[in-house]
DNA sequence: GAAGTTCGCTACGCTACCGTAGCGTAGCGA
DNA sequence: TCGCTACGCTACGGTAGCGTAGCGAACTTC
């Protein structure tokens, strides 16, 4: 025993703390570890890597979190972008906005690299598996309500594929983006945007 | 110098050579750099493993290739699946048979873990990054062929977003798959197929 | 059958990385 | 001011993995 935890709270690590210091190490320690993922991807994403970037000590992240594993989860967690849900008025007007959030995500740093790693961690790791398909189902929930809006308005009809409608939208995107590697423009995503709308609601 | 090499071809190595021993050692050693990509990913993918799995001694895969990239790039390219081209005779049951094919690699072993990994790989590498865009680019190829028949048969419109049509035929499928992590049945491929041709060809 | 080639095996050296221990210091809160 | 807490630093033990060296044995080829 070589140390006696007199206070009530902070005996043992890995126990959140207000202390400012805590809180600003946590802070950069994240901060780091999402710039490390997004460069190296899930497995080539070290340690010491993080200590170096963050100007935190190796041993201050142990202090914070059991294991690599627990800091690059927190890391995950703390990126999910929250999903903007624009109401234009309109349905190809909501909709294109959205597509253009997705497109901003998904196309500039730190977030861009992100989705391949996250997509590869998720194969081979449950909860990460869950924190994508948290992602993922955020993301959709917008476009449900936009399509809701819409049928409110009478500007479309109701319960048309409700399950395909994301993945006719986000699919594209996501394939130009991560598969066939070309530029996703703007104008690619009204492109979709008004192909899905001939699709489903005319 | 410790070796005096008295042979025209065999040398130095990295040269491929046909002698049958030479043959099954790279065969084995390609075929367990697959299962393992798929397990475990380009970063956690070892030698050692691929010794292991396959047989063969650690030495003989450096005899063959000269780092582990080399192996596991070659893995890759061994892989890389010849897209099917139904000729079903309609325009329906071309898209649909092309997306049946996508979907059992996409959701069958090796491949199915492998395209994750590749999508990974492909942000931090340049040369997966190209071998993955020739992959893509490959498997567009039939769709253009089945709508260009349809287009011949004239079952089809011209000239409509041909840049557009693999994305929204492969998008979903791949999204579905690799995004927000449901079940890829073949009845979805075929609501996908049929609303693509209610958007693009009615 | 002889020469040449490839193989498996064991044993390395080296580096990177994980996670921990112990110390002294500096910031925080009462 | 004073106790407490979190910090940075250095050092370390242990492991995993890369790539190489040298050997004798087995196979292929001519």
């Amino acid at each position: 025993m070589t140390k006696a935890p007199s206070n009530k709270e902070s005996g043992d690590p890995h126990r959140a703390s207000s202390d400012p210091r805590a809180v600003r190490s946590r802070r950069v320690i994240i901060d780091a570890a999402v710039a490390l993922l997004a460069e190296h991807g899930f497995a080539g994403t070290t340690v010491e890597a993080i200590a170096a970037r963050s100007g935190a000590a190796k041993t201050t992240i142990y202090r914070h979190w059991p294991d690599k594993r627990a800091v690059l989860l927190a890391a995950i967690e703390a990126i999910v972008p929250s999903a903007t849900a624009p109401d234009s008025g309109s349905l190809r007007g909501d909709l294109v906005g959205f597509g253009h959030d997705l497109v901003r995500i998904i196309t500039t740093p730190p977030t861009a690299a992100l989705v391949p790693a996250l997509i590869d961690a998720a194969e081979r790791d449950p909860e990460i598996a869950r924190l994508l398909a948290d992602f993922t189902a955020q993301r959709r929930r917008p476009v449900h309500a936009a399509v809701q809006r819409a049928v409110e308005r009478g500007e479309a009809e109701d319960g048309r594929d409700a399950d395909l409608i994301d993945d006719l939208l986000l699919g594209p995107i996501f394939y130009r983006r991560l598969l066939s590697r070309r530029p996703v423009t703007e104008g690619y995503v009204e492109s979709v945007v008004d192909t899905f709308l001939r699709a489903l609601y005319r």
